[in-house]
DNA sequence: CACCACAAAGCTGTCATACAGGTTGATGTT
DNA sequence: AACATCAACCTGTATGACAGCTTTGTGGTG
């Protein structure tokens, strides 16, 4: 099948560079399957378990897919590893969440301009349900955080650019576990309740396809939470 | 030690979260050292095996770091999993290059705000140097796309947010290999110079601590480079 | 001819064992 | 106290084995 490169720099990190290079020169589409273990194990003349463990690693950054008695399939794009990578970023001292938040800010900022100009009426539609879902679960926080992520990543990918929807999917591991923090620090009723009129206002303006309300009405949401973040103390 | 979840998942996946989790737990910063596959087998109650594929996948995804003989580490932070993921989106016709550009345009162009704003007078002239080193290197290719990715890499650092300088570094895989394109679309010796004196530019705001006018540079370059793309046929 | 049931072959998940070679820490020497 | 040496420990890779799941092909049935 082919040779292996950088021979010294560990049978299993060739391999993994091995299968990389087959799914490139065969053209491999997301859902198509890859050799057997057995197979490369032969073509690559390393053992099955150097196979294995590169399987793994491409696993765990979500390139191919791995199930009982399948093949390996190669894999669609997904934020799974990289919401892992952010949160340990984090947990480690890494990265503050106020630095997560600028970089949200950047982002979103930019994906409801684009949002509003080319939302689908579909995708408008489940833009604001998931704000309607928001206020209808305002009494039980566990919910209302679920769709406030969903109503964020509709946004994303109404953008119609993949690599935006990654992004803000890989930062909503660590945001969900810091989404409570920000809930309980708004402790009056109208600071919850401003809090959802904002994704309304968000959710509206990119139905109307007006960017600058929508980007008004982000930015200020993104203002108010981190204001709330700092007031419970978070650095 | 302590349980495993999700006994369902995989032995191997839980194994990964037990893992994780004792990182989390014993509060483990980058560079401390992990248990022995050893330990971690008799202490989780799994094979070795199953504690050497969890092992590669934090390895694939940089939140641990493996070397013969030594115990594993907990790893600083590494673009290095995340340009994987997107050189595989792209390589699927999952991602494009345009949309690519769109998230750097945008996500740069909040970074010479920022450096602007922040950057140390070392972190100015390194900036400085490296577009310094680009027109010295106008006539080799290979070393000028050295150190153009590595001026827009020492601009993120210089924003003094980790997490720019994080999705700035995953997108250097797939342009290392889409560079080449634009440059060779730039076919006459004023578009070459021009790109260079656009890095010149955005240095020279950066070192003045000008934001707007970093921005302003920094919009021309990615339309200018963004047209080189598209002139050279690329979607 | 189409369809279904079923058995065989293939594949992955996990375990045990073995050994080469690198790393670390303790021991003893100067 | 500094250093050299070595034993114990650790990781990287290979092999073999087996359970359980999936795919495939076969042949029978309507």
């Amino acid at each position: 099948m082919g040779e292996l490169t950088d021979p010294g720099g560990g049978l299993v990190s060739s391999t993994v560079g091995a299968i990389t290079r087959l799914i490139r020169e065969q053209d491999l589409m997301p859902g198509d399957r890859l050799p057997s273990e057995a197979t490369l194990s032969r073509d690559l003349q390393v053992s099955r378990t150097v196979v294995r463990e590169a399987f793994r690693s491409l696993a765990a950054m979500r390139i191919i897919e791995l199930a009982t008695g399948k093949r390996a399939t190669v894999a669609p794009i997904d934020h799974g590893a990289m919401s892992l990578i952010i949160e340990h970023g984090v947990h480690t001292d890494q990265i503050s969440i106020q630095q997560i938040y600028d970089v949200r800010r950047t982002i979103e900022t930019r994906i409801v301009t684009l949002a509003s100009l080319r939302r689908s009426d579909d995708e408008a539609r489940i833009i604001r349900e998931e704000a309607e879902a928001m206020r209808a679960s305002i009494a039980t926080p566990e919910e209302l955080m679920r769709h406030d992520l969903a109503f964020h990543m509709a946004l994303a990918r109404a953008s119609k650019n993949p690599v935006f929807a990654l992004i803000v999917g890989a930062f909503q591991g660590i945001t969900s576990q810091t989404w409570p923090i920000g809930w309980r620090s708004r402790t009056s009723a109208e600071g919850r309740e401003a809090m959802i009129a904002n994704h309304e206002k968000i959710a509206e303006a990119v139905a109307d396809g007006d960017p600058e309300r929508a980007v008004a009405a982000m930015s200020q949401h993104f203002d108010e939470s981190v204001r709330a973040l700092i007031s419970a103390g978070l650095t």
